[in-house]
DNA sequence: GCTGCGTGTTCCCTATAGGAAACTTTTTCC
DNA sequence: GGAAAAAGTTTCCTATAGGGAACACGCAGC
């Protein structure tokens, strides 16, 4: 892949654009409609300008990692993908999980997500295991959701899987549930320790 | 006498600070160490400048987003977690809560299936669990096919994945791969006792 | 000592990110 | 329809990201 020069001189200010920035803008702007918020709220709330959210959504820039990251944590964006462009495609794999501490789990503020595969273009399926932290009493006026199909396995520790139309799970290590992912749901640990579960999300 | 100015941006003083910007240039600089690189060549492999990278990593910039996406790539660094799981969203309710356990099993002479959930109508995704016979030297002349993706998870024993394009992989509790079930592949477990291994399959 | 070389940092300059405000478009009233 | 409000876009400006080159430091060998 040819790297882009970044500069590039006299061109037309949107003649060479982001390979990938068109996804981004979409992604974050998807996001932001999902919530329901206007330009202006979503913006306030990640602590950025109107108007520099209206460009990053319309790839009219390039936006710093601080604004995007940001704006992750505002629209309860998670991706991953965003890291990864062209795959090499065959058998990825992980060894087993990253001890913490190693700098990389930088959490949200319940869950602590750690994707099972390097490369996510050319799959259509996202492993992952969450850390949910124990005694994390969640109150669900925000569910999460996102369009497709959610299975969801316990590793450790015990959870209790909300859903927005039936009754609270309560499940321990073994257990596992199918669920379609656009209805809300949340999950929160309910032992001493943390909570391991093993997800594979599969959008659409 | 002037009044007190009120905070006119209402984006509040500090709010341009990062945070945490202090952990991302110790990251990057540790993964680039781990994996050996000068910064020459670090900043060769992501398509950035050596002056950029040495600001970045002594927390000297704030980072477009782009760049730190390149770096994470050549680096091999795990998403920050700010960023995990791709959001789309959209809501349907529909049910199917199976605990584990309901399923139905299915044996072979090799392994022994239990699905994961009762009713596999309406659902894309097929979870079950294989448990694999110990010491089960398969020879893999004829292997296992079918259209889709495969995502593999060990559970407990330590098995071997054979795959038709790639050297075999060793695995052991925790670890887990994703591939194309449409090469041929096929596992056997090498532990003394029986292996569990968690499988979501994808047809397509 | 000096010279070369490899590694990281600092300086300087241009292109541009980001914010406030002006402007345009869309929606919501009557 | 028109007016007002809300949502989104573009303009303009300043601060700075990012890259190249100069600089600094370390460490060989001579």
């Amino acid at each position: 892949m040819e790297p882009i020069s970044l500069d590039e001189t006299g061109l037309g200010p949107e003649a060479a654009e982001a390979p990938d920035g068109e996804i981004l803008g979409k992604m974050i702007r998807d996001a932001r409609k999902e919530k329901g918020l206007t330009l202006e709220e979503a913006a306030k709330a990640a602590a950025i300008g109107r108007s520099t959210l209206s460009k990053i959504e319309n790839n009219q820039t390039r936006p710093s990692f601080e604004i995007i990251r940001r704006l992750m944590q505002t629209l309860e964006l998670e991706t991953p993908q965003l890291f990864v462009q062209s795959g090499q495609s065959g058998v990825t794999g992980r060894r087993d999980f990253t001890p913490s501490g190693s700098g990389e789990h930088k959490k949200t503020s319940t869950y602590d997500h750690e994707l099972l595969c390097s490369d996510l273009t050319s799959k259509r399926m996202v492993p992952y295991i969450s850390t949910i932290k124990a005694r994390d009493v969640t109150e669900f006026d925000n569910w999460v959701r996102h369009q497709g199909e959610e299975f969801m396995f316990v590793l450790s520790g015990e959870v209790i899987l909300y859903t927005e139309h039936y009754r609270p799970l309560r499940m321990g290590p073994g257990d596992s549930v199918y669920y379609d992912s656009g209805m809300g749901h949340g999950c929160v640990s309910t032992s001493v320790e943390d909570a391991r579960v093993l997800w594979v999300s599969l959008e659409g």
